[in-house]
DNA sequence: ACTTTCTTTCAATACTATTTGAAACTTCCG
DNA sequence: CGGAAGTTTCAAATAGTATTGAAAGAAAGT
């Protein structure tokens, strides 16, 4: 396999993974070009490399300066602007992980605290009781986790893995 | 709130949530309502609650089956097939944690240990095989990490976490 | 073997999300 | 100021997914 076909099949497969886990294939693949480019790439690059519009690449080189795994970069005597990922992976793992955390798991946990003391005797009161009290326990956990592993925070990472795993 | 409301208001959420997940609504919609029902339900139970289709109930329910977050369930004297969910949060969030690791994490493990050694001197190139090898290395421990905190194995979780925050 | 009851399939349809591309906007410079 | 070079926006088109519902298939009872 030569460069040019790994390059391919990389972005192709990052794209794929980033939409099972609900980003758009193109931000994954606009992130995925800037993650193997070694240059600093401008939207023309990208778009003419990918095959996508202007609109859409603007948009997606906007999500991922958003979620800060990509940032503007200026080259003196160029007007244009260039785009550069961040490259150090695990950098990209925990602002990926914070992102999502904030987006997904701590609306689901501020739910979940308000369901928790519904009243009601029956069984199925009791039954929905105890499932949202298990999973805000749960998530809850989870979130404490999360925070100490993208602080790289390893003693309270392991403290709070330990009572997580009981 | 009543827990008419909160029930629904849960349904409602857990869907959202699956959504951002890649998992679609009504396969979270259903999950959700038969982990909060203290009694199995039937496909009509379900379609009647939920308002979807006999055709929809019965795809997601086989999908939630296929996941084993929900299992058959024959009540005697029943010639209806009835549906309950796990109810051990632990237990669904190995289940789903198992399953998208073989699904998602898996085959770009397998991609990026093919990209691996990908020839040329070029820094193109150079850019392209550290990325593609700290990517494996990242994912690698991330997938032995999942392995253990799936098992409960605390020991080797905590080994497993301690090298992957360095 | 026929009927009833329930499950599964799948082509048609409805819905959602993504992408395009052209127009509007901004910035820089002669 | 006027216009060149670039960026941003957004309504419309397209592509992609999910859902329906009717029909076919199974299983059980008589």
């Amino acid at each position: 396999m030569d460069l040019q076909e790994a390059r391919e099949r990389f972005i192709e497969a990052w794209g794929a993974f980033g939409s099972a886990w609900g980003i758009n294939r193109s931000m994954a693949q606009v992130h995925a070009l800037l993650l193997i480019s070694h240059e600093p790439l401008s939207t023309e690059d990208v778009m003419d490399q990918l095959n996508i519009s202007r609109g859409n690449a603007n948009m997606n080189m906007r999500a991922l300066i958003d979620w800060s795994l990509v940032r503007r970069v200026l080259k003196s005597g160029e007007r244009r602007e260039f785009f550069e990922a961040e490259k150090d992976v695990w950098k990209v793992a925990t602002h990926i992980t914070r992102e999502r955390k904030k987006r997904e798991l701590e609306p689901l946990i501020r739910l979940l605290d308000e369901l928790e003391d519904i009243p009601g005797a029956t069984a199925e009161a009791k039954s929905f009781r105890k499932m949202t009290h298990d999973l805000h326990d749960l998530t809850a956990r989870l979130d404490t986790l999360l925070d100490h592993s993208t602080r790289r925070d390893v003693k309270w990472f392991v403290k709070a893995a330990s009572t997580l795993l009981k």
